[in-house]
DNA sequence: AATGAATGAGCTTTCATTCAT
DNA sequence: CATGAATGAAAGCTCATTCAT
């Protein structure tokens, strides 16, 4: 582990500065260094400077914890991903828009809340996976109809959900490897998963 | 879950039928269905047909379990990387042979063991990682040295080791989402992550 | 449970309609219902519309408001208990009265907090157990004063205490099994035990 | 508290001499003493001599400790009570052997737990409760079959459930005063009890 | 090899109580 | 008087691992 306590990390967008949302924050820090089993609420009560009991002050349970980190991550990406959809007309910009988004997304400023989304899932009650899922069908759509524009002109050939997962997985993949100080940046990244992906 | 004993589920072709092998099939299907963290040691001393105590005669941890589900699948895969590669001579016809066995790894009859690679990894204790690691180094070897052939041939334009884990991306994501029972064929499956990696 | 605030739950004549009345009413109904362990203050806060950090302004402790809810019930029983021995000279007549109005705290309207006297009497901290004994050895007082005529009549054999005990737990049993909607009126269970005690 | 260890307690004729055994005798004994709710699975553990961790093995849960006790309780005093009742076929002498067979539940070997049985009713989960309920009944009907008998010769003129809980309320209540190594002897209560009910 | 009881550290969660506002 | 966030001790329970048989 790397940061000792939550003033060493940096700052997600998708939690405010509320004691709730420094919670998030550590949470979502925690599980992403260490996994959620692995993380104890002993662990995070100290890391965020609160006892551990006083945890279920604002959460029902530990599992509430990491559903409600995953779902303001997805709402807060979610809006971002709408945003570049909505800044050209032009299919092909706007899928080099989304991927730029979605490359943001994990590898930004949200990326360790993404991981934990992304490695977590199962950790998570089924009730909630449920309630989430029907938060990324609304995600996803975003992609489709960008999808099927380019299919209706002729630049797609493929089935849109198989090529979106084909696309995605080469996205989200680069929570495994891609570190932002490295020498690649998300506009070279970008570049080369529009060109994969259309050309 | 669905399955309640060992009986009931595919074999898996790394793993024989020495009690040894019984235990990792069991443990690979149990860490796959459940996760790691989830499966507790008299679970799979129930699922598998013996008691508890028992496993740790034939593993010194639980830990140890996971990595020699790990170390089997990875041997089996690397030993179908390498024969893949060794196919043909033609880069391109490789780099389709290539993609073709790493999705059979992962959809096909190591999926299970593939899908515990994958998400189990952060789960194993960091002496074994490391030593998993050199292994997955050389079966990663496997796929640089073709891209550095198709690179000399101007096929591929960008770094290889990025280009790698891109396509590599596409095909691991397959597991979150591929079932061999639907109606996209592996062959399917295959040309369109060849084309999208090379046109 | 059937009644979720203090709005729907029948009154006890112990408590009056004080913020302080209205607690004591909540809790005796709780405890009545769930039993004192397993009644929360914070449910308890809630049943009767305050945050539970409040009640302590009323009470030291939930102990507290167990032992005013018992040293309550037992005050007014007393009173109900002296009332009705007072009310006749002859000791036949008094001991029907003493047993009707026995019965009459146990099935009627004080008859939650007279479960509750019963059942939790040891969830009581030592201290107030040997203060409310002191107050019920004045309640045992006015039977015995009754069952010693009795005996100078030749009416009662046995020892006077042991003979109490009996009758006693003829009647306070009634509390597990009593319906006040059922069939068998107070009237007529008051000639049964009656009966039993004294032919 | 009185006994800080098993071995210090008098033994329960209901429960054998396994690890299994002495845990239920341990726990009637606290469980008396202490009540359900203050008797942790710490403070059993210690007190029988195992960790608490271990408790767990024998049991799944606390409430099934509770549960075992009080099931072996009722079984082994419904045999008591049954050949009670098959000792004589004159109704008298089988209602005398039914109260001192009761009072022998009470007050003699078995009086922890059946206090417990008594006292701890409702700290038991509803499930357990519904299964022991049922066994409870038999138990009744042996009582109520001779009470009929008696009712038939028109020894008993009250309604024989009425009757019963009447009866029953004497004998039971004696768990909250009789003490064995007191100067009345069990033969002499039942006398009296007897009388009570039958004169 | 297998058993199964036992370990003991550690887990999540509960909850009466406090106290600054 | 009331609030409600925070406390912190303790609860029931889990579980990988050990070991005498």
């Amino acid at each position: 582990m790397i940061a000792t306590s939550i003033e060493q990390i940096p700052k997600i967008v998708c939690f405010d500065d509320s004691p709730r949302g420094r919670l998030l924050l550590g949470a979502a820090y925690l599980f992403y260094k260490q996994g959620y089993d692995k993380t104890t609420v002993r662990q995070l009560g100290e890391f965020i400077g609160i006892q551990s009991g006083s945890l279920f002050h604002h959460f029902k349970s530990k599992d509430d914890i990491l559903a409600t980190v995953m779902e303001q991550t997805i709402i807060y990406n979610f809006a971002r991903l709408k945003e570049a959809a909505e800044r050209s007309s032009d299919p092909e910009q706007q899928l080099r828009d989304l991927i730029k988004a979605e490359l943001i997304s994990i590898t930004g400023d949200t990326g360790a809340a993404m991981a934990v989304l992304v490695h977590e899932w199962f950790a998570l009650s089924k009730e909630k996976q449920e309630y989430l899922l029907k938060m990324r069908n609304e995600y996803e759509q975003i992609w489709l109809d960008v999808i099927e524009k380019l299919r209706a002109q002729g630049k797609v050939k493929h089935d849109a959900f198989i090529w979106r997962r084909l696309v995605g997985g080469s996205i989200s993949w680069s929570v495994t490897w891609y570190r932002p100080e490295g020498k690649v940046k998300v506009d070279e990244l970008t570049e080369m998963v529009w060109e994969m992906a259309l050309k």
